[in-house]
DNA sequence: CGCAATATTTGACTTTTGTCAAACCTCGTG
DNA sequence: CACGAGGTTTGACAAAAGTCAAATATTGCG
């Protein structure tokens, strides 16, 4: 009866459970242990990713209206969450859709980036444990106090802590006082290079912010009500990864962009996978601009968003042809 | 209680049980079935790649021999498989353990290059299930009957299907009764592309063959064990995709090689990850021929194999240095 | 070196899952 | 339209897996 710490027991119930399938008393027989410890280490085997199980998100990509929409608005892959799910928790369907998805999407060797939001917190609660050596994640803005469960950075961490990847975190906050400030920090050279290595990712992951009194930016204190309703005014239609866009899913030029600490709009559109999440209805008018900016390339939406994009679309096609 | 055909409901089942966490008889619940039929589709989603189960084969890379090989052998990764394994089927462990190893080498997207030989055989009769789409599986040889259970053809394809990968044959005998005909038959553009589009692979799945009397090209037909004899008087040391490689791991240009159709030795040195496979210790000699001519990067072998090949590079080293 | 705090392992029990023959649908065919 | 082959679904039972408090080992520290 050994008594060995090393998780090289983990990797041994596993191998003989799954990939052999013996019974866990003919691995507890196997390694000279008892049943019931091959059962926690098979748990654990699992929770570190020793063990990965994952099923296909298919299920929520083969729906003829996610091929019309990836149709229509030019997009590589679309997943549609249905809003009833027979009484199954309708909030808390999306973000482990889409953590599923991201999981689907990371490629061995990967750099991954992670933007923030509340949508972003929840993903990384239902995120599966893997084993992604080799992949980096890292984090697209700024640091920021939150509202919700996590800070910016100690979400990419959990992350990455889960998928058993390397995280790489900003050490700036997200947004600061001045503008001079925020140059200058910029132009710091640690600051400078991580910035810099976004376009190197394969993979960007974010939501898109509102941009009413009770958004994101707002709650977490980045900047006021009224300050954001003024913004609304000159031309803000949504937020990416804590910056201002306008409806056509440009970069505003305003105080906040100007005091932001984040990742280049233009680095995020040069990664080849962008996926975006978007949870609630509210979000249409930020997620309209976000695509047309060029924000998304694979999207996760509720099918109700997905018949509003649709919708939006069409019309705009007709507009065009009667002009 | 609908009865429905399509595998949208083997998709839900697996979703609401292995993603949600959910209990077979809550499933049952949510589908309107019984728990038995849960029970039924949850298998046939294992069975058809919708669910994934892998384990990490890290239990047989984290091994000080396996470091060693590759630094003496200056390979990218070593699989190590212990022979005695605790009275396991030891020669059922390593085709099993290469499987596993093959799919976690594949990436979303992937042209694999399947060749030929009892071990792939083997392999592909243990290959687990998993839902690769996009994943492309091509025939590296030319095809035989087999005295085993598959064909080449045959067997690409089983490891296509297992991984809803897109399986490509080569329609040509692997060995031609005149060189004049392999070469007519070689210049079919047919054939030609196909053979051009192995370069393109990005990963290579083969074993070593021997050059006994009792060695697989002897055993299919394609030689007798008189010429196979007289190959090894002129140089002959292994066999790679059915082509006859010399100790140094070159083509040797005999009169089987030439009425030979199989991917070009070129084409193969030129895949970035090529995973050998070796299970017999008789295969000592050809293996090594192998290694010299650039046709592993990634190689599965037993304890013993992997110390005989240390002490030989060790050897080859002294002998260089006392020269 | 002893002792407490912490982590691991186990036996006994409960819950969950796998299995299979029988019942039941479905669809093509005579 | 009745029949039967081929498939799916179910209920009931057997087998396997999960759980947890108690026992045992390990570690850190005075």
């Amino acid at each position: 009866m050994p008594v060995r710490s090393t998780d090289q027991i983990l990797h041994k119930a596993a191998w003989l459970y799954y990939t052999h399938g013996l019974r866990q008393d003919e691995v507890a027989q196997h390694l000279n242990i008892s049943r019931a410890s091959v059962a926690t280490y098979l748990r654990r085997a699992r929770e570190t990713g020793i063990v990965n199980i994952s099923t296909s998100t298919q299920l929520f990509a083969d729906d003829v209206l996610a091929r019309e929409l990836e149709d229509a608005l030019g997009l590589a892959a679309v997943w549609i969450v249905p809003e009833d799910r027979h009484a199954m928790d309708p909030t808390a369907e999306m973000p482990v859709v889409a953590a599923a998805v991201f999981l689907e999407l990371i490629n061995k060797g990967d750099r991954v980036g992670v933007a923030w939001g509340r949508t972003v917190y929840h993903l990384a609660d239902v995120m599966p444990y893997a084993d992604l050596q080799g992949v980096t994640v890292v984090q697209l803005c700024g640091n920021l106090g939150a509202p919700y469960s996590y800070r910016p950075d100690q979400c990419t961490t959990e992350i990455a802590r889960r998928l058993n990847a390397e995280g790489i975190n900003v050490y700036a906050p997200l947004v600061l006082s001045s503008e001079q400030l925020a140059d200058a920090l910029r132009n710091e050279p640690v600051i400078r290079e991580q910035l810099a290595t976004i376009s190197d990712c394969q993979l960007a992951l974010y939501s898109v912010g509102g941009i009413e009194d009770d958004s994101h930016l707002v709650k977490c204190g980045a900047l006021t009500a009224a300050e954001m309703h003024a913004l609304g005014e000159t031309g803000a239609a949504g937020v990416i990864a804590g910056q201002i866009i306008d409806a056509e899913g440009q970069w505003l030029d305003c105080a906040h962009n100007r005091r932001c600490i984040s990742a280049d709009l233009g680095s995020i559109r040069a990664i080849a996978k962008r996926m975006m999440v978007v949870q609630e209805d509210s979000k249409f008018e930020p997620l309209v601009a976000a695509i047309k900016g060029g924000f998304a390339s694979h999207l996760v939406v509720t099918t109700s968003m997905a018949r509003r994009l649709l919708d939006r679309w069409n019309s705009e096609d007709g507009n065009r042809r009667t002009a």
